[in-house]
DNA sequence: ATGAAAGCGCTAACAG
DNA sequence: CTGTTAGCGCTTTCAT
C-alpha cells in the first residue's frame, strides 16, 4: 500500500525555508530550532529537528557567517619565508598543525590552512585577514617576517603566532624559551666533554638565532669556543652541506648544537658516512624532540618542546582574543632529554 | 601644510559599497573592475583598483561565495579511522597534506582542513560536504570507511579519494598500487636471501591489506612462508609490540616487509637492541620512503610512493570534477629504492 | 511562541 | 560601458 518512496512530492531540501514549508513553519521558527535557541516550543523544536535529520538537511554556514558576521573559521598560516619549498623544519610545524586541528575542532572552529611564500606576496597577512572567510589567525612560525606581524597586530586583535618572544614586541606570541634551549644544549655538550663546539643551522630565523645565542652565553661563560655552521634548511641540499662542513672542520670540532632534530639526524648520517664516533669523538645535541630522535643509532640528546602545551595555548590565547581581551604571550620551557649521542 | 592626515573625512573602507561612494561609481561597476571583467572603462578600473589598494580593501569572499553559489575552498579531510589519535603514518599524511596546499593555492583554491573520528560522527563526510563551506572534498586515507565514501560517491561528485584502488569501485581514488607495492617488496627481501617472511603491520586498514597480500602474492609463488605481525599504529605502543613479535619468533623470520617506513624504523631500532644484525641476519624492507628512510642506520630499502605526484593528481581530478566530469581512478606505481637493509 | 520583514556584502541580469 | 535591481540563505529585530 505504500508507495516505497516517500519522496514522491519532495524535492531536495537545500534550505532552510523549504524546511519551513514542509514543516509547515516560518523560516525564522526553523532558524530558532535549528540553533537551539530557548523561545521556542519544544513539539516544534523536535519535528523540525527530526525532519531536519531525516532529509540530511544543514544549514548552509556561508549564509549564517555572512549575516551573523562571523564565520567559525580559524585561519592557520605557515610562512615560508627563508626557504620558498619545504622547510627542513616542516616536520615540526607540520606536527604541530594536528594538534592545533585537534584544539579547534575541540572548540567548534574550522581550519582553514594557507602556505604562503612571503617574497612573493608582501601582503600575505592582511589578504588571508581581510579575506573575510575567518574569524581570527595563528601564524605558524614568524620566519623572517617579524617587522610585517608585528604592523600587523596593532590594528588586529584575533592574531597568535607560534614563535620566539622578544623583550616589548606587541604581537602575541607563544612558543619555546628558545634561548634557554639553545643555553641547556651548549651546557649538555660541554658537560659531556665537548670543548669546541659548533653550531649547525641558519640563524637567519629568530628562533635559530635565539637558539644559537643561548649556545653563546653559555660557551662564553664556560669559555669553551662556538663556531656557526650555517646550513640552507632544504633537505637535498642540506646533507652535502654538512658534509662540507664536517670535512672544513674535520678534528676541530668535539660537540655540535643542531638547531633540529632533522638536522641532527642529517648530521648524524654524516657523522657515520664520515666514520666519526658519537658520541665518543663527536657530541651531538638537537632541538624538537620529534619521534625521529628516538629512532637514529645513536638515540638523539636533544631538547625537548612541548608541542601539545603549545597548540593548547595558542587555540586558547586566541579564543580569549576573540572575545576582546589582550592576552600576554606564554614562553614554555623547553626540556633537555638526554638520550645517547651527548 | 598637509595635514599629515590622509584619512580625515574617511570612514574604513570595508564594503564594495563604500569603496563605491568614494569612487563615484556604482557598486556594480566596483564589483566588475575588482573581478578583472572585461566591460569597464580601462582607466575606470584603474581608479577602483588604485582606490582599493590604498584603503586595503578586499571583497569579502562569503558574500561573494553564497552569492555566486562557490567558495573557492575545497576541504580536506583525514579520516582517523582504526586509531583515533595520532596514527604512525601521520608523517605520511601530513607530507601529502603539504603538497596538496600547495597544488591547490596554484590553482586558487584555498584549503579547509578537518580531522574526524568516524566512530564518534557517523555523518562526518556528509556533514563536511553540507556544510556549504566547500565546493568540493579530498579524502586523504579511506580509513575502514570504505563503504560509507562509495555511498556518498553515489551523491556527490567534486570528491577524490587517496587511498586503494578496489576494482569495480565506484568512487574515484589516487593512491599506490599497493599490491605491486607488497609483491616487489617481498621479492626484494627473497631476493635478498630470506625465506621466512614476516608482514609488521596491522591488515585492517585496506592498504595495508592490500601490501600484505601482494607479498603473499610473491611468498607463495616463491614458495616461502609469510607470517603477520599485526600491530597497532599508536606510537608509543608499536615500539614494544614489535619488540614482542621479535621475541616471539626468535630465529624464525629473516626477512620483514613493514607497513611503513615508520613502523620500519622503530622495527630497526628493537632489531638493534635486540643485537640482530641487519640485513646479515634479518632483512627489512619499509613502504613510503619517506625522509626518515634514509637516515637510519643501515638507511632502508624501501618501497617508494610518489607524493607529489599523488598530490598533482588529487588536485587534478577534483578540478574536472568540479567542472562536471566523471573521472577515472588513478593507479601510481610504486617504486623499489634499494638501499642497505635489504 | 511564532511570523514578517529587513538586511549581511556581493554579483549578475537587465536596462540604458 | 555603467547604474539599478533583485536576490544568494540565513538570522534577527519587531510585531503579534
Amino acid at each position: 500500500m505504500a508507495t516505497g518512496d516517500d519522496r514522491t512530492t519532495r524535492a531536495r531540501v537545500r534550505t532552510i525555508t523549504d524546511l519551513a514549508r514542509i514543516a509547515g513553519v516560518s523560516p525564522g521558527t526553523v532558524s530558532r530550532a535549528l540553533a537551539g535557541k530557548s523561545l521556542v516550543n519544544a513539539k516544534t523544536r523536535e519535528k523540525i529537528v527530526g525532519l531536519a535529520r531525516e532529509h540530511g538537511f544543514r544549514p548552509n554556514q556561508m549564509a549564517s557567517g555572512l549575516r551573523r558576521q562571523k564565520t567559525g573559521v580559524i585561519g592557520v598560516v605557515i610562512p615560508l619565508g627563508h626557504d620558498a619549498r619545504q622547510q627542513i623544519s616542516d616536520s615540526f610545524f607540520m606536527t604541530l598543525l594536528g594538534y592545533l586541528a585537534d584544539e579547534l575542532t575541540q572548540e567548534g572552529y574550522d581550519l582553514m590552512l594557507r602556505r604562503v611564500v612571503p617574497g612573493e606576496d608582501a601582503d600575505w597577512l592582511d589578504r588571508f585577514i581581510g579575506s573575510g572567510m575567518i574569524d581570527g589567525v595563528i601564524v605558524i612560525g614568524q620566519s623572517d617576517q617579524f617587522a610585517l606581524i608585528e604592523d600587523v597586530a596593532d590594528g588586529y586583535l584575533p592574531m597568535v603566532v607560534w614563535g620566539n618572544h622578544k623583550e616589548g614586541q606587541r604581537h602575541c606570541v607563544v612558543g619555546t624559551d628558545n634561548r634557554l634551549g639553545g643555553r641547556l644544549a651548549a651546557e649538555r655538550l660541554i658537560a659531556a666533554g665537548a670543548r669546541r663546539l659548533a653550531f649547525l643551522g641558519d640563524t637567519g630565523p629568530i628562533e635559530f638565532a635565539a637558539r644559537f645565542a643561548g649556545a653563546e652565553d653559555a660557551a662564553s661563560r664556560m669559555g669553551v669556543s662556538l663556531v656557526a655552521l650555517p646550513t640552507l634548511l632544504s633537505p637535498d641540499r642540506a646533507s652535502e652541506e654538512i658534509a662540507a662542513h664536517l670535512a672544513a672542520h674535520e678534528g676541530e670540532i668535539d660537540g655540535i648544537f643542531a638547531a633540529t632534530d632533522t638536522l641532527a639526524a642529517l648530521c648524524l648520517a654524516a657523522l657515520r658516512e664520515g666514520g666519526i664516533a658519537v658520541p665518543e669523538t663527536v657530541r651531538l645535541v638537537g632541538f624538537d624532540d620529534l619521534p625521529i630522535a628516538r629512532q637514529t643509532a645513536p638515540p638523539l640528546t636533544t631538547i625537548r618542546q612541548d608541542i601539545a602545551a603549545g597548540a593548547h595555548g595558542l587555540v586558547q590565547l586566541l579564543l580569549r582574543r576573540l572575545a576582546g581581551e589582550e592576552t600576554e604571550s606564554l614562553v614554555l620551557p623547553p626540556q633537555l632529554v638526554i638520550r645517547q649521542s651527548a
